[in-house]
DNA sequence: TGTACATCAGTGAACGCGCGTTCACTGATGTAC
DNA sequence: TGTACATCAGTGAACGCGCGTTCACTGATGTAC
């Protein structure tokens, strides 16, 4: 059991990690300060070490989500010399990995129904994200009205939320499918 | 304090009626059987007059909040003689009054997300009814093929869903202007 | 380099609280005569 | 129509439980000499 301030450091970092994994699998209501700190591999009263509160780390947890998920997704869209640019990015944002593993992708398909509900500070993050998200498209679109690329945000994230509430993965696929084709057709129409 | 048969029907309502807003309005998970009967002007005790358990009335009033909110909202659509037909559905669908009173709204845009961590007949019930809202747009699209009335449905969702997250009114409205445009230029582009 | 000690990361018992659920009770209802 | 009584809708105290949070403690760390 580490004792220095590298493994305190280290331990921050996994109490983070864990719990922004844990909120876009669950729900930010589903955080638990116990069973959080039993997968950092520590026990309960060490989190007060690192906190304040579960609140404030609620707030640092879904910065990290939006960061990891919708933050890395746009900025490897927004990187020019990508080959596909748009299609490439709404290929992996509306993909079977993406739909499987929300611990690990976009947080704000993950929680847009939570944020509503959220805090001040949640709800603000998250705000930022989806207006950031939006100015990625829009440059992705090539010029295309902002209009245009909120549309295309609205379904992007309504698909990928949809995607999950299906049973039956080949109507799952399907609506990823068809959310692919409306978004990707947008450019076309446009060049 | 009514004993009657009929005041017992009448109290079952009460608490549906109220547990179908409260989860529209605060989520899945907010639901307190306490605060429930509170709500509804009874004590804590009496509910299980009523229900068997929580996990019950969960999927009883999400079916409930489902039957008020979309399918109210996608009746109204099918009704062949109304005069607007897609664009009258998708402006009041896309409308300020929609977005402001999501207690009294679609419980798919509301829930999405809380959906596909809950329990299997809470999920069965919401991927039903979003198999009724592509069955409904895709008529109302005048025989477009599933697959654009399913995007359409993913740009409906998520832009009410979206324009939930956003505290500048504006831009909440603007999101909602967005979709509207996207989704009726669909039906034009289809006629 | 080696020892003495202050610091502090992590532990685990304990707290108050709100939750879902149970149950003995009360008194209005509605039926049998 | 009027009375006696079984039913049962609703009450409120009580339960066990898991939660977020606190705190006295332990022992490794890293610094001062």
């Amino acid at each position: 059991l580490g004792h220095s301030q590298v493994d305190k450091a280290a331990s921050r970092e996994r109490i983070l990690a864990e719990a922004s994994g844990q909120i876009r699998r669950e729900g930010l209501e589903s955080l638990s300060v116990g069973k959080l700190m039993g997968k950092a591999g520590l026990t309960h009263g060490g989190f007060y070490g690192h906190f304040p509160s579960r609140e404030a780390l609620l707030a640092e947890a879904l910065a990290r989500a939006l960061a990891d998920g919708s933050g890395d997704a746009r900025r490897a869209a927004a990187r020019q010399d990508r080959p596909a640019g748009l299609a490439g990015f709404v290929r992996s944002y509306l993909s079977r990995a993406h739909r499987d593993a929300p611990e690990a992708g976009c947080a704000i398909a993950a929680l847009v129904c939570d944020a509503g509900r959220a805090s001040e500070p949640c709800r603000a993050a998250m705000e930022d994200q989806v207006e950031g998200m939006i100015d990625s498209l829009q440059r992705q679109l090539g010029g295309a009205d902002e209009a245009e690329a909120m549309a295309a945000v609205a379904t992007l994230v309504g698909a990928l939320a949809l995607s999950r509430v299906f049973t039956d993965e080949k109507r799952s696929d399907a609506m990823l499918r068809a959310a692919r084709e409306q978004v990707t057709a947008m450019r076309t129409s446009e060049t």
